[in-house]
RNA sequence: CGCGGGGUGGAGCAGUCUGGAAGCUCGUCGGGCUCAUAACCCGAAGGUCGUAGGUUCAAAUCCUGCCCCCGCAACCA
C-alpha cells in the first residue's frame, strides 16, 4: 500500500538576527509532529527555512557594513545551525534568496498582473518605515504608529495593488465549510469579525521605498511585497512552476496538509495566502495551526534587559533533549507558555530526571544486580502486571488523539504517564523483596522482564519528541525501536537479551542556585566584555522586595525653593521644597557637596512619605534621594527632562 | 469606547467552544520503601474558580455590568 503523503511548513524565519527560543519553539514543534507523522507511517515532507528580503535587512546589513546578501547569508546561516542543533529533521531548508524562488515569484507577480488581479496605482497615507506599513489617519494612535507608536510620514507611492475583494466571498465559504482549516478555532471567529466581514481592502503588494527585495521584472523600480514573496515559498519550495510543468514533488505534495505558524501572522495565512492560491488556480492548504507564544518569566524577551534565552545556550546547560522537552512540555495549546531558569530545572528535575531518567537507571542496576543484566520472560505473572499491561497498550491510543489534535504537550504527558506507572510498578512489586527468596527468583525475572519491555515501548514512542533520549535509552536496553504496527503487543522485548552494564545517567538533577549563578557570570561576563571598563561600584545586595513594598514609598520631583545651612551643624542643609502645591521642609545630609546658594532652583527627587522626623531640631518631612561614590562625592538625583514640581516618580 | 491576552488551592498551568461530582506539575505536611540520580510509592491539608447580577434542575463553563493584571519598546514565531 502507498503510504499517504503529509506536507508540513513552518513559517520561514525572517533574518533580521539570531532566532531565540521563542523562535526555535516553533521549529521544534514541527519537527515533534513531522516525526511522529512518519512514526505514523505517512510520507512526510517537512520544510522550514528563511525570509530574507526587506527594509529592515537593507538597513541592518548598512550598520554592519556589508551587503544585505552577506548579512542574510550569516544569517541563515545561524538559523540553520539552530535549527540542526535542535535536532530537527526538516526535508528542506528553502531561502527566499534561492534563485529558483525569486524566478518564480516574479513570474508569479507578472501572472496575476496579466490575470488582472494585480494592478498599478497609488498608495497615499502615512508611512512608518520601521513598520514597512501605510497607514490611514484614522488608524494611527496619536498621530503615531499603531504598530511601534513612532513617528510617520506623509507619503505618497505609486504601488501595485492585488483585487483581494474579487476572492473574499469565496475564501468566506471556504473558511465556513472547512472547520478545521484555521486552529485553534477562536482564531477563526478573530478573522472572520476583524477582517473578512467588515470587507477586505485591496493589499498593496509592491514597494518602492527600498532595493533589498525580488525586482518586478516589468517594472524594476517596484519590489515585491516581502508576504508576497515569503508566502509563495510553500509553493516554490517543493517545486511549483508558474505557467510551466511543476516537479513530480509538487503535485504529489500540494495542497500542504499543515501550515505551522505564529499566532502574529494567522492573518497573513488564512486570508491573504488562500486569496493568492485561488487567483493561481491552486488548491488551499488543508490547516493552518497558529500557535501560542513562549515568554519570559520576568516579562518580555529583551535584548536591553539581558533576558533573551537562546536555544544553544539552553542546550549548554541543559542538553538538546531537555531544551526540546522544556518547549514542548511547557507550551500550552492556545495560552502564552512561559519560560525562565527556575521553571527550566524545575522539569529538568521532576520529568526528566526522577521520573524517567531514575527509572530507567534502578531499572538496569536491579537487572544487573539480580541476574548480571539478562532480562528474562518467565511466564510467572500476577494480576498487578494487568494493569502496568493495559496502561503501556493503551498509550498509544491517546499520544495518537492528542498528535491529531496537535496537542503536543498533552501528548508527551502521556507518555509519561506511562512511565510513571512503571514506578509504582517497582513499588507493588518490591522487587529487593522478591530477590531475598530463591523460589520467587522466576517472579522476579518476570518483573523486570515487564518494565523493560514497557520502557522501551515508552521510548519508541518519545522518538518524535526526543529523539536522541530515545536511542539512548534503547541503546541501553539492548532493544529495538518499533513500528507502529508492533504498538499493539506486549513482550516484544527478546527475551534473554542483556542490558548495558554501565547505566548512564540520562538526565542529571540540578540545582537551581547553581544554575542561576552560573547564568549570572555568564552575562556579567558578556557584560564586561561589551562595556569597556568604566570604574564600578559594588555594593552589597540586599534582599528582593516585593513590588506592593516598593509601590508603597512614594516619590515626586520637588524644586528647592530655599535653602540654608543648620546652625551647629556641618553636614545638613535644610530645604524648603515645592512639591505640588505644597512646600514642605527637608533636612539633608549634603552640605559636603552643595551649598545653600546653588540649591535653590534644583529640582530633585524626593521620597514624600517617609515618616516626618526632627533632625537637630527641624522637622524633615521627606528625603532628598542622592546617589554617592566611593569617595563620598554626591550626586543629586535629577529628572533627565524639565519636569514640574510634584511629578510622580515611579 | 485603540488592539490583543489573562484573573482557577502557596507557585505555574489544564478544564471554558460541546454546562452535569474542581484536575495536573511543583511546594508543604504525614506515612511507606531502600533497587535507584536524597530518588520512588501512598495519603493529607489547602480553592467564595476576580467581582456583581442573570439564564438553568444544574454554571469555572452560557449572557450582562464592573474591577484588576499583562503585552503592543523588534529579540516578534
Amino acid at each position: 500500500m502507498e503510504k499517504k503523503k503529509f506536507y508540513m511548513t513552518t513559517a520561514i524565519a525572517y533574518t533580521s538576527g539570531k532566532p531565540h527560543i521563542g523562535n526555535t519553539y516553533e521549529i521544534v514543534l514541527a519537527d515533534s509532529i513531522a516525526r511522529y507523522k512518519r512514526f505514523e507511517g505517512y510520507d512526510v515532507f517537512f520544510q522550514t527555512g528563511t525570509d530574507e528580503h526587506g527594509l529592515k535587512i537593507e538597513q541592518k546589513a548598512e550598520a554592519a557594513g556589508i551587503t544585505p546578501k552577506e548579512y542574510v547569508d550569516q544569517v541563515a546561516g545561524q538559523i540553520k545551525e539552530i535549527w540542526d542543533l535542535m535536532d530537527t529533521s526538516y526535508d528542506k531548508f528553502i531561502r527566499t534568496t534561492d534563485p529558483d524562488h525569486e524566478a518564480q515569484v516574479q513570474k508569479i507577480f507578472k501572472y496575476l498582473y496579466d490575470k488582472g488581479d494585480i494592478y498599478k496605482g497609488y498608495y497615499e497615507g502615512m508611512y512608518c518605515t520601521p513598520c514597512e506599513s501605510f497607514f490611514t489617519e484614522s488608524q494611527l494612535v496619536d498621530g503615531k504608529c499603531p504598530d511601534c507608536g513612532r513617528e510617520v510620514q506623509p507619503a505618497k507611492e505609486e504601488a501595485y495593488f492585488f483585487r483581494m475583494s474579487k476572492y473574499a466571498d469565496r475564501l468566506i465559504d471556504y473558511i465556513n465549510t472547512h472547520p478545521e482549516f484555521i486552529q485553534p478555532v477562536s482564531r477563526k471567529n478573530e478573522m472572520m469579525n476583524n477582517f473578512l466581514l467588515p470587507g477586505l481592502q485591496d493589499l498593496c503588494v509592491s514597494r518602492t521605498s527600498f532595493t533589498w527585495g525580488i525586482p518586478v521584472t516589468f517594472d524594476p523600480k517596484h519590489v515585491i511585497y516581502v508576504w508576497l514573496d515569503a508566502l509563495t515559498n510553500y509553493i516554490t519550495g517543493i517545486g511549483y512552476n508558474c505557467g510551466g510543468e511543476s516537479s513530480e514533488l509538487f503535485k504529489k505534495n500540494w495542497p500542504a496538509d499543515l501550515h505551522l505558524i505564529g499566532k502574529d501572522i494567522i492573518r497573513f495565512h488564512t486570508i491573504y495566502w488562500p486569496i493568492f492560491l485561488m487567483a493561481l488556480d491552486l488548491p488551499l492548504p488543508k490547516q493552518v495551526f497558529g500557535h501560542p507564544w513562549l515568554l519570559q518569566g520576568d516579562g518580555k524577551m529583551s535584548k536591553s534587559k539581558g533576558n533573551v534565552l537562546y536555544a544553544d545556550e539552553l542546550a549548554d546547560f541543559f542538553g538538546v533533549d531537555a531544551v526540546r522537552y522544556f518547549v514542548l512540555h511547557e507550551m500550552p495549546f492556545e495560552n502564552d507558555g512561559v519560560i525562565t531558569w527556575e521553571l527550566m530545572v524545575e522539569r529538568l528535575n521532576s520529568e526528566l530526571a526522577n521520573t524517567l531518567g531514575n527509572l530507567v537507571n534502578r531499572t538496569i542496576s536491579m537487572s544487573n544486580k539480580y541476574f548480571d543484566g539478562v532480562v528474562t520472560q518467565t511466564g510467572v505473572t500476577e494480576e498487578v502486571d494487568e494493569d502496568l499491561k493495559k496502561t503501556v497498550l493503551n498509550t498509544l491510543t491517546k499520544v495518537t488523539d492528542k498528535m491529531d489534535q496537535l496537542r503536543v504537550a498533552d501528548a508527551l504527558t502521556e507518555i509519561f504517564a506511562l512511565f510513571k506507572r512503571c514506578n509504582k510498578y517497582i513499588d507493588e512489586t518490591m522487587p529487593w523483596a522478591l530477590a531475598k527468596d530463591e523460589a520467587k527468583k522466576d517472579r522476579l525475572a518476570e518483573v523486570l522482564y515487564n518494565l523493560v519491555e514497557s520502557i522501551s515501548y515508552g521510548a519508541t514512542l518519545l522518538e518524535s519528541f526526543m529523539p536522541s533520549t530515545s536511542r539512548r535509552i534503547l541503546n541501553q536496553l539492548n532493544a529495538k525501536p518499533r513500528t507502529i504496527d508492533q504498538m499493539d503487543r506486549f513482550g516484544l522485548y527478546q527475551s534473554g537479551t542483556k542490558v548495558t552494564d554501565k547505566p548512564e545517567i540520562l538526565f542529571a538533577r540540578m540545582d537551581i542556585k547553581e544554575v542561576l549563578e552560573k547564568v549570572e557570570a555568564r552575562k556579567a561576563a558578556e557584560e564586561a566584555a561589551k562595556t569597556p571598563k568604566e570604574p564600578v561600584i559594588d555594593i552589597e545586595a540586599k534582599e528582593n522586595v516585593s513590588y506592593d513594598d516598593f509601590a508603597k514609598l512614594q516619590f515626586q520631583v520637588g524644586e528647592i525653593v530655599s535653602c540654608e545651612a543648620v546652625p551647629k551643624a556641618d553636614k545638613l542643609l535644610c530645604s524648603q521644597v515645592k512639591i505640588g502645591s505644597q512646600v514642605r521642609q527637608i533636612v539633608s545630609g549634603i552640605r559636603s557637596t552643595y551649598s545653600p546658594e546653588e540649591m535653590v532652583g534644583k529640582k530633585v527627587m524626593v521620597l514624600v512619605n517617609l515618616e516626618p522626623r526632627k533632625i537637630r531640631g527641624l522637622m524633615s518631612e521627606g528625603m532628598l534621594l542622592c546617589a554617592e561614590d566611593e569617595n563620598g562625592n554626591l550626586s543629586l538625583v535629577t529628572p533627565e527632562k524639565e519636569m514640574p514640581a510634584g511629578a510622580e516618580i515611579s
